[in-house]
RNA sequence: GCCGCGGUAGUAUAGCCCGGUCAAGUAUGCGGGCCUUUCGAGCCCGUGACCCGGGUUCAAAUCCCGGCCGCGGCACCA
């Protein structure tokens, strides 16, 4: 009865998807490599791929592709990483796959296109291949036999090739446009005795290569509508090919356009090497100043937020760049019904107040409308301290209202000391005076605050002080600071509690 | 260089396939007002865009051609 207003305006709606009558059902996936941790880019994939089964009540598979043991070489801890990122928006897959598990369904693929005469292991030099690639000629093992390719496969399987000395390559059209296009390759060597896969070791010494293993899987995962980034937009057109061999029907496809965070980082592998070099200088994968989810979290921005930006931004194929602005003005909305607010006071001045009655005692509750408990601000002092900020804007003989306390008149305003004197204790005659509202804090009884911010590449640590009862915060709570902005409490210490600043 | 995909306000997006209802909608930003013990939220008002040039048509943001600009791809990476 009293909530009614609650509906709001009508969220954006996603546009439908093609085709989806013809295939019955929709099975859409998200396929990351495990090789870091997931950005607001490889988000993007994953929430619409998993709003659109949930759109068509359809199902989410959810599959690492990690086929490449040594140049994007899966991280072990990324699995988790990445499972937990997707769990914290919100997205619950319904399967989950690992390809370096799957390689014998790899192998038993590439058999049977090597059967159908369809494959051919090529054991020219990369280079010499490119040769004839690019003068759309057939290099001399394209006309090997299946049987003479089989043989040779399995000698490959037994370890009697080095990495780089053969390849499995797919025959597509060698006159095709793109010379990528030109027969391209399915499985390589991979000096796994080096570089062991963190799954499987040195198990399998022939892996697929990407085009390969997703065409594959794509079809035996049973997937209808494939939803990527247009970088992946001749990846169609190879795998087109395989699907075509097979017998097989290729899933739909929706290319959209990269996405670009203001201000912030968002590839992995410009984070993964600085990471690498100065480690000391970034507060790892979750820096905030990275875009990677994880990082977005520790910022305090909610998962409602990311997937409201996603889905605002649909499946168009021009590249976006977000603007901080636009996500901090979406989460200042979504925070604002379950944000404590809470005083904090940067950069602060100790003003000394005489005419008070002490000790003084003041209950505030934690929210002006939403029932989220109330907090006490005990003075036992006639002493507090306000910002450095506001100070600045005062004179002698101005009132200013100590936010849920009472009015003072300044008297004297020193380098680091306020002198004043209290004037009334009503906000009505505040009002009538147009006198600021600030927050302030005790100078006795209150806690020391780390408050983290960045600003462009910049970290920006300022020490505050916030009221006492900020140490009662959980860590990870998303809280207002009054009139400052929003932020996560990231670390809670003996003496000081570290919050990060979202926005404002 | 070659191949592909795009270009709607400061930013993002809707509309483009199936031309008129689009003197272009929405969000955010910006300006102003109301409300409020925040410079927040909410409510109200305002601001501001179809890349350029031709063509087709009674009629073009929408169709065609050319140009310019941007992005992506051109791996034994994913």
């Amino acid at each position: 009865m009293l909530e009614q207003k609650e509906v709001k305006k009508e969220e954006r709606v996603l546009p439908p998807l093609p085709n989806v009558e013809s295939w019955g059902v929709v099975v859409t996936r998200f396929a990351p490599n495990p090789d870091f941790p997931i950005h607001l880019g490889n988000a993007r994939a994953a929430i619409l791929s998993y709003e659109y089964a949930k759109m068509y009540k359809g199902k989410f598979v959810l599959r690492f592709e990690d086929t490449d043991p040594r140049i994007k070489r899966p991280l072990t801890f990324s699995y988790k990483v990445v499972e937990d990122d997707l769990a914290w928006l919100g997205i619950k897959w319904d399967e989950e796959y690992i390809q370096s598990l799957r390689m014998e369904t790899f192998y038993e693929i590439a058999k049977k296109l090597i059967e159908m005469n369809y494959a051919y292991v090529d054991l020219c030099k990369a280079e010499v291949f490119r040769e004839y690639r690019n003068a759309g000629k057939a290099c001399p093992h394209r006309n090997q036999d299946p049987a003479q390719n089989m043989e040779l496969f399995e000698k490959i399987l037994a370890g009697e090739f080095r990495e780089g000395e053969a390849v499995i390559r797919l025959k597509t059209d060698l006159s095709h446009p793109d010379p990528s296009v030109r027969d391209w390759v399915m499985m390589r060597i991979v000096d796994v005795e080096r570089y062991p896969h963190p799954i499987v070791g040195d198990r399998y010494r022939l892996w697929p290569t990407y085009n390969f293993a997703a065409a594959v899987d794509d079809h035996l995962m049973g997937v209808t509508h494939i939803l990527r980034g247009k970088e992946h937009a001749v990846n169609t057109v190879k795998q087109l090919f395989l699907y075509k061999y097979l017998g097989w029907r290729y899933p739909e496809v929706v290319h959209f356009g990269r996405v670009g965070l203001e201000g912030l980082i968002l590839s992995k592998s410009w984070i993964k090497t600085r990471l690498k070099e100065h480690p000391e200088r970034f507060m790892g994968f979750d820096d905030i100043r990275f875009a990677t989810i994880a990082a977005l979290r520790r910022r305090g921005i909610l998962p409602e937020t990311i997937r409201e930006v996603i889905i605002s931004l649909g499946l168009s194929p021009t590249d976006a760049r977000v603007s901080w602005a636009n996500i901090a003005a979406i989460n200042r909305k979504n925070a604002d019904p379950i944000a404590k607010r809470l005083f904090v006071v940067c950069k602060p001045v100790k003003v000394i107040i005489s005419g008070v009655e002490l000790p003084k005692e003041v209950e505030i509750p934690y929210h002006p409308s939403k029932d989220l408990g109330k907090r006490r601000i005990v003075l036992t002092k006639p002493e507090v301290y306000v910002s450095e900020y506001d100070v600045q804007k005062l004179a002698s003989g101005s009132v200013v209202r100590l936010m849920e306390l009472f009015n003072i008149e300044v008297k004297q305003i020193d380098r680091n000391v306020v002198t004043a004197v209290y004037h009334s204790s009503d906000l009505e005659t505040a009002r009538r005076l147009s006198a600021p509202i600030i927050q302030w804090v005790p100078c006795e009884n209150n806690t020391r605050i780390e408050l983290v911010s960045a600003d462009g590449m910049r970290l920006r640590r300022t020490l505050c002080i916030g009221e006492s009862s900020i140490a009662l915060l959980r860590k990870d709570e998303i809280i207002q600071m009054v009139r400052i902005g929003f932020g996560r409490v990231d670390e809670k210490k003996k003496n000081r509690v570290r919050i990060i600043l979202a926005h404002e």
